[in-house]
DNA sequence: AAGGCTATGTTGACAGTGTCAAGATAAAAC
DNA sequence: GTTTTATCTTGACACTGTCAACATAGCCTT
């Protein structure tokens, strides 16, 4: 969204780095994301985007935090709908957790890849959005420990770890076409969503 | 383990590259492979590789390859233990499988990371030795369903996806530290073998 | 208002990367 | 012994992230 008037200062860059990355990303893939090529979508010079990032990952970072901010976001509406019971909440967190990946498997691969996350990379900024995302997964793990959906002989941490795991494995699988293709991702979800609550067929 | 007689051709240049990646995989991780360096590793010129392989796809696959089916004998081995329950086979499974994952991240990165997976980059070799892999997760699945381990009502690949879905997950998690440390890996092994075989307390 | 500080943007440069094209060498096939 | 073929070489290209040095312009203080 470069306007007509060409000013030395940008204006926003920040925000239009991020907003062009994001473009890019869904369209073309985490890899393909290139610090130079963003500058030009944002009419800037090369080097430009290095007096709003530390780097390529902390760049990474930003967008990443959105879409962490996002699913949470996401999640905390489905948890508290109220007119719902439990079962039908915790299938639907399945089927919605799947979906969003399947849905944006870049974003999806920015978020929980090692590109932003290896060698301690990951940005405080970043951290401070993702952790409360998995602590939230700890607190509606203990809340469907408490209403009997999910083994209550279990730490709930672990078994958060757990079961989000399943869902992150289940996750990469699909995006990364391994074993699994997405015409049975339905199936999936509802295995995995009947293996975590055998209690109540 | 260049010789020191320096000849034109180099004798076995595939194998020397092989192994010189997975030397340096293990030490500097998948992501500072270079097939300039591996070149320079093996005392031969930079585009030499490309007579061997069809691009540093291909070459990353080929180690995936042994990777898989060395997994596929450690799998077998354990599986096939018959002075060992059932139930404990697969527990020894899960600490198993997630074990290696720990032990040799990188490698198990390059295995079911996207790099050689992506845009049905694979390579026909890397399939071959991939899928019976997963039919043998499959065939276990069924078994485990057969002696009442795991639950009868759902289908095998249905399942045995799901339950690979979660030892992935499991290992990327840690591998990544995203949310897990490595200091609870037995607990979550455990946690993950429970909840599969809630049947069995 | 004048001058300086600072945030922001620029060009130049460097060391890397994967990969193609064209030519050199040696081993194998005939 | 000659020709084919597999293998290896140098040269080149486009691309990457990132640093250093310099340019511009908006803001802050005096």
């Amino acid at each position: 969204m470069a306007n007509a008037v060409q000013s030395y200062h940008h204006g926003d860059l920040r925000s239009a780095l991020i907003e062009a990355a994001t473009a890019r990303l869904s369209e073309y893939g985490v890899d393909s994301l290139s610090l130079r090529k963003l500058a030009e979508d944002a009419g800037v010079s090369r080097t430009a985007p290095y007096h709003h990032f530390k780097d390529k990952s902390a760049l990474l970072s930003a967008i990443a935090a959105k879409g962490f901010s996002d699913w949470h976001t996401a999640a905390k509406r489905i948890f508290e709908q109220e007119d719902k019971t439990p079962q039908a909440r915790f299938r639907e967190f399945v089927h919605e957790y799947i979906g969003y990946a399947a849905d944006n498997p870049e974003m999806y691969e920015l978020m929980f890849g090692r590109t932003i996350w290896q060698n301690q990379a990951a940005t405080n900024d970043l951290k401070d959005v993702a952790f409360p995302c998995f602590q939230f997964q700890v607190t509606m793990t203990r809340y469907w420990q408490d209403k009997g959906l999910l083994p209550n002989n279990q730490d709930a941490l672990r078994l958060a770890q757990v079961t989000w795991g399943t869902l992150h494995g289940i996750a990469r699988l699909l995006i990364d076409g391994i074993y699994a293709d997405s015409s049975h991702i339905e199936e999936m979800c509802d295995c995995a969503a009947d293996l975590f609550m055998q209690k109540q067929p």
